[in-house]
DNA sequence: CAATAATGCGAGCTATTCTCAGTTTTCGGT
DNA sequence: ACCGAAAACTGAGAATAGCTCGCATTATTG
C-alpha cells in the first residue's frame, strides 16, 4: 500500500484530507508536479505541513490519490456505456461509436487534468495494476457484447482487450495532436468495426490468409 | 531546448559527456529516477558534480538525453523493417508480422530500460513532439506500403498512424502483463490485417455497414 | 468532567539539486 | 617552444524541498 498512514476517523480530519487533495490538484495543475511543494500545498489547504504528512506518506501519494480517484471515475463512465447498451442491444457500429465517443470525452472533458496525471503520475506497481484492472473490466464488458453480436474474432476476450488498449492510445494521440475533428472519431470506429466484425469461430465474412 | 548548456568541443569533454550518460543509465536503472542522485552519477562517471552541470542543466536533462537516444535508435530499428520490405514486396500479412515483431523486440530486448524511460521520463513538450514525429515517420512508411498493397482503407495515412499507435499500446500492455506467448503477437497481426485489408477507396473485400 | 484518543501544529533535521570562484588543461598563433 | 585565450574541470557550500517529531489543541467516551 502506498498510503499506510492514519485513516481519518472524525469529520474534521476528513475535511482536512479533502482540502489537501483539492489544494494538491490545483497546485499540481498550475505548477506541475516538481514545481508544487508540499509546504505550499499544506499552506493553500489551510493546514500545517505536519497534518499533510499524517495522511499522506510522501509527495507521490498525493498524486497517486488523485490518479486513483480519476481512474475510478473514468472506468465508471466507460462502464456506463455498456450499462446503457444492455437494454438497447445496439449494432456493432453503434456500440463502438458510443465507446469511442465515451473514451474521447474522458480526454476532452478535462484535458489539463488528464494530461497532468498521464504525464506526471509515477507509474507505481500499484497504480499500474489498477489501470490494468480497469482495462480488463472494460474489455470483459466489450467481449460480452461482441459475443452477443457474433463478432470479436476467434478470441473475443483477447481482441476486446486489444481494442480497449488501442482505442485509448489512439485517442490519447489525438489529444496531443489537437487538429482532429469528428472525422477522426469516425475513422477510429470504422477501423475497429473492420477489425472486430468477424465471427468468434472465424467462419464467414471477410478475408483470407 | 532543454540542454542550453555548453556544447562539448574537445575530445576530452565528449568523453566526459559519454561517461556521465553511461553512469546515469546505470544508476537510474538500478535505483530508479528519484533514487539516483546527481552527485552519485558524477562520482560513478569519474567527474565532479560541476562538470555534470556544465553539460546538463538539471537532472531531468539526463533522462531526456537518454530518452532521445533510445527513441532515435528505436525509430531507426522500426524504419529498417520497412527498408527491408522495400525490395521483398511482402504481403500485408508478412509486413505486419515483421512490424509487430520488430516493435515487440523493442520492448523485450531491454525491458528494464524501456520501462524506466516509459515510466519516468518527464513528458516535456520537446520530447513528446519528438515521439510524435517518430510515430508519424513510421506511419508514413507504413502508409506507402499499404497503398502498394491496395490496402489501408479510405485514408491510408490516417489508418497507418492509428495502427502504429495501437500496436505500440498493445505491445506495451503485453510487457506489463508478461503471460503472453507468440500467440499474442499472432493475434495482434491478424487483428490489424482485418482492420487494414480494405482498399483505399473502400470497394472490395469485405464487410458491409 | 476527567481520561483518553484523535487531530493539528511548525521549527528544524536531512538530503539533494545546483552555483560559482578559482584551477588545470588544451589550442592556435608566432 | 612559448604565450595568451578559451575550454574544461573542480568541490565546498548556498539554496531549497521533503519529511520528522515532540508537543498543543480539540473531540469522544464513560
Amino acid at each position: 500500500m502506498l498510503t499506510p498512514r492514519k485513516q481519518p476517523r472524525q469529520q474534521r480530519s476528513r475535511q482536512t484530507v479533502a482540502a489537501i487533495l483539492e489544494a494538491a490538484a490545483q497546485l499540481f495543475q498550475r505548477h506541475g508536479y516538481a514545481g508544487a511543494t508540499t509546504n505550499k500545498i499544506a499552506e493553500r489547504a489551510g493546514v500545517s505541513i505536519g497534518s499533510l504528512y499524517q495522511y499522506f506518506p510522501n509527495k507521490d501519494a498525493l498524486l497517486v490519490a488523485l490518479a486513483e480517484h480519476y481512474l475510478a471515475e473514468s472506468a465508471d463512465r466507460v462502464a456506463q456505456v455498456f450499462a446503457g447498451a444492455a437494454g438497447r442491444r445496439p449494432s456493432l457500429s453503434a456500440l463502438l461509436t458510443d465507446l469511442v465517443e465515451g473514451v474521447a470525452a474522458l480526454h476532452t472533458d478535462r484535458p489539463d487534468l488528464h494530461r497532468l496525471l498521464y504525464d506526471h503520475v509515477p507509474r507505481t506497481p500499484g497504480l499500474v495494476a489498477r489501470f490494468r484492472d480497469a482495462e480488463r473490466r472494460i474489455a470483459r464488458a466489450l467481449a460480452a457484447e461482441l459475443r452477443r453480436l457474433g463478432a470479436g474474432g476467434p478470441d473475443p476476450e483477447l481482441n476486446a482487450l486489444l481494442a480497449v488498449q488501442g482505442i485509448e492510445a489512439q485517442l490519447h494521440g489525438a489529444l496531443l495532436d489537437p487538429p482532429d475533428g469528428p472525422g477522426h472519431v469516425r475513422a477510429v470506429v470504422m477501423l475497429w468495426e473492420r477489425a472486430l466484425s468477424v465471427p468468434p469461430e472465424g467462419i464467414g465474412s471477410g478475408h483470407d490468409s
